[in-house]
DNA sequence: CGGCTTGTTGCATATTTATTTAATACGCGG
DNA sequence: CCGCGTATTAAATAAATATGCAACAAGCCG
């Protein structure tokens, strides 16, 4: 529907560009931009846009974007080749690797809960993460193998 | 204090391997391992821990981790030298660098509002965005070199 | 130790967010 | 245009989460 899709442009809009703390909030700059609707409402729109509530430094809530990400289809192209282990640790799947890029599946939803603790662990062969729902991907180092780097996440997944 | 803290590894423990969907279960689980408190506590727990509820694919909601910030500065290893600015602009911490990739790391909770200004511009130096919490991965032209980056960004991050 | 400051907690409650429900609008094939 | 299935909505309410407050525990000087 034609308000609806607009709506949720605005939502990204505003998400985007100014700090939310609440659906109320968020109502209020909505109604400046003409849109009417209630809390109910706005709550579906949010949860269709996967938008999240998260903690800000200063301990504030702020509504935050997520990514629509991609569900890919699994490889095809030549070089990446999974790696898959016997046993799922923490919703670990598989690993391939492509130029400077490593990218792990995981079960749905065990992405986030990956990347964290790859990050917490903070390698020099890994220079960021991202995840989504169910797939993280790693940036490596420039200089970084691709054995530097499964040895690095032994630590994590074992049976990497 | 030793109580609060084992709780909440404990915490961290049970979302890294489970999906909890709210903090009732949530609170049943800490039960099992012998935690007792109430919601309230919970709740002050989670948002120091900074975890934040998500909606997975299925539409269903689930609390998942996310990353400890550090505030940091590897800047060690040869190629990769973070370039950090005197003032931080719009959560804006560090950027790096990496064969066709750049990973910006931000304040928690500004990754994504970054994202999309980058992706806004629409530079032709940079092909794509992901954002995460605090981590934008930007996928870069091929023929753009760290300058034209930087160069770029620029317009949206001043002191870059 | 005694006072001070800080941190932690439960309780009760406020606030916020999700969902049920019923009504209305919409798209579309016939 | 009609009828039927699907979306969308508001209102009310349920469910979930956050917080003010008071009590108590811990650490920390002097």
């Amino acid at each position: 529907m034609k308000i609806k899709n607009s709506r949720l442009d605005t939502i990204r809009l505003i998400l985007s560009t100014q700090e939310i703390g609440s659906q109320e909030d968020l109502l209020r700059e909505l109604s400046k931009e003409g849109f009417k609707l209630t809390q109910a409402t706005l709550s579906r729109d949010l949860h269709q846009l996967r938008v999240v509530k998260t903690v800000g430094v200063q301990g504030k809530y702020r509504y935050v974007l997520t990514r629509p990400h991609q569900y890919r289809h699994e490889g095809t192209e030549g070089e990446m080749r999974p790696i898959t282990p016997q046993h799922e640790i923490g919703g670990f799947i598989s690993i391939k690797f492509s130029g400077n890029l490593a990218v792990i599946r995981t079960k749905p939803s065990y992405a986030s809960t990956l990347a964290y603790h790859i990050d917490a662990y903070d390698f020099p062969e890994i220079i960021g993460t991202i995840a989504g729902d169910d797939t993280v991907m790693i940036a490596l180092a420039e200089d970084a193998t691709k054995g530097a780097i499964l040895k690095a996440l032994r630590t994590i997944i074992p049976n990497i």
